[in-house]
DNA sequence: TTACTATATAATAATTTACTTATATGTACA
DNA sequence: TGTACATATAAGTAAATTATTATATAGTAA
């Protein structure tokens, strides 16, 4: 079976990007749930544009997608990136992230929205 | 079948460490052949501190592990290292490095040492 | 309209990182 | 011994990264 490769460059970038707490754990959430700024907001205790930040470098690089609906804006994974079987090898080697979203829900921060 | 799993911190800081294309191409080199300090220096063009700073990285972590070999220091991946089957997963999906020791030899670069 | 909510962006400041230059350590060999 | 070679470490600097504060944009609803 032949292993797809990524460049090296590319991986350097991707793996960068991936090697900061907030952003990879982002992306684990987002591996199985869409997710609003304000989510993320909650979940990390954070100011809403270090949020906004993060997010902006990961959908600069593709790795997500945002879709306004109405008033919020969600995040997914975009299933369609280059780099998305790159990033799926190593967010399954990650213990689930769900814990985080459930805390929001039995808390009641778990804004309206979502 | 059980999925192994790694702190998200420690999966952060290592893919941190991933995310530089100098130690990326090291370890994806080392995890084929041992090297000394002399035959990256040759392979990146670049100063010997700057080599030895990036393979104190790796090494602290306990990513590669150093043994002297005369007046070499010789640098091998840390196969017993907690962080190495979640390299492993990164490094499968890198394409081959050899081409960059072959270089040296034909050359003549390659140094007495190795 | 106006006010409010959600989010993005800009500017700045603080921190971290990577490279350079200089020096120290350790081995080999005459 | 002393000198050369291989490597590590220290100190300084420049560049990149992250968070903060302030402001702008866009939707919603009164």
């Amino acid at each position: 079976m032949l292993q797809t490769t990524i460049e090296m460059d590319k991986a350097a970038m991707i793996l960068k990007l991936l090697g900061d707490k907030t952003r990879l754990t982002m992306v684990k959430i987002l591996d199985n749930h869409d997710c609003c700024v304000c989510e993320f907001v909650e979940i990390f205790k954070t100011s809403q544009p270090s949020i906004s930040q993060h997010l902006r470098k990961l959908r600069d690089v593709g790795l997500v997608r945002e879709e306004r609906r109405g008033q919020w804006i969600f995040y997914s994974i975009n299933k369609t990136s280059d780099y998305y079987a790159f990033m799926q090898q190593i967010l399954q080697q990650l213990p689930d992230q769900d814990h985080k979203l459930k805390e929001l829900e039995e808390n009641g921060t778990r804004i309206t929205c979502c």
